[in-house]
DNA sequence: GAGCAGCATGCAATATATTTGCATAGGTTC
DNA sequence: GAACCTATGCAAATATATTGCATGCTGCTC
């Protein structure tokens, strides 16, 4: 969620015609709390007006492209797309839930995490970490423990 | 890859048959220095015998089941395989190349790491942390510089 | 040894997520 | 207005993974 993004502003920085659909698309990734699938927001979109799926993702692949948003992998098989860092969003780590595939953002710090050592010493170019934590969550952990019983 | 491993020991322990099929995915994993996504592994079993491409996938569902090899999403669509952390291999993060698509393992210690943090804050149960880091590997690197000319 | 249960495997079909090819519509430029 | 560019839509294709059902093997019981 980012109540300091101008989404219209974000695109005309990227040198990127605000369309209505890429507007709409910025505005679902960039006003959820935690990041969604392709799937996800797709769907939310088609709930108030008509788009095309594939517009969807080539939507997501241009904004991926300019670095807008940023595409997490999880340990299931979707990717999920969240707002990219930027002077309003520090890198944070993702916690997924495998029990019923929800992703959320982790405070930047909740984790502490030094790069140093890697930056030093890998032959090649570093775009992004991704750090991901994958576990069960408070309700899928309660209901687990339920189902045992 | 392993020099310490005994692949049908670790079946073994795990309480499972050791099978042809399953010795031989697990060696395929196993022997590799770099994870490798279940098509490789189907590949370069089916180079040397028949095996069903679904029989692959089982196998490796069960081991990752059991904990002898992990599963790790990378930034493409595959799911690549590699050992589990044991007593011979500690955890560490990887490097996925977005050119060529390698995936390679880097140095337990080539990122520092505290976990402790989360640890005590998440409310849910923390399985497995991953790290991975995407770029460009050197040879791609340099690739791309030649292009430009 | 016949019958049966359990498990590993194979084959075909299906599901899921994503990508590609091609057509159209709207604006901009000459 | 013709040529062109870009965003979008629709249908089809692709890549990866999963499911359902059939087969064959092993060991067990009677």
């Amino acid at each position: 969620m980012c109540d300091q993004c101008n989404y219209s502003e974000l695109l005309a920085t990227s040198k990127l015609e605000a369309t209505a659909n890429r507007l709409r698309v910025l505005e679902v990734v960039g006003n959820n709390r935690f990041p969604l699938s392709a799937g996800d927001i797709y769907k939310i979109l088609a709930r108030n007006s008509a788009i095309n799926r594939v517009t969807v993702y080539r939507i997501l692949d241009l904004l991926v492209g300019r670095g807008l948003i940023e595409r997490l992998s999880t340990g299931g098989r979707a990717f999920y797309y969240g707002l990219a860092p930027n002077g309003y969003h520090r890198p944070h780590p993702h916690f997924y839930c495998k029990g019923c595939g929800q992703m959320d953002c982790l405070a930047p710090d909740s984790l502490g995490v030094d790069a140093d050592p890697l930056w030093k010493t890998l032959p090649g170019r570093i775009d992004k970490i991704e750090i991901r934590v994958d576990g069960l969550c408070k309700n899928c952990l309660r209901m687990q423990a339920h189902a045992k019983n």
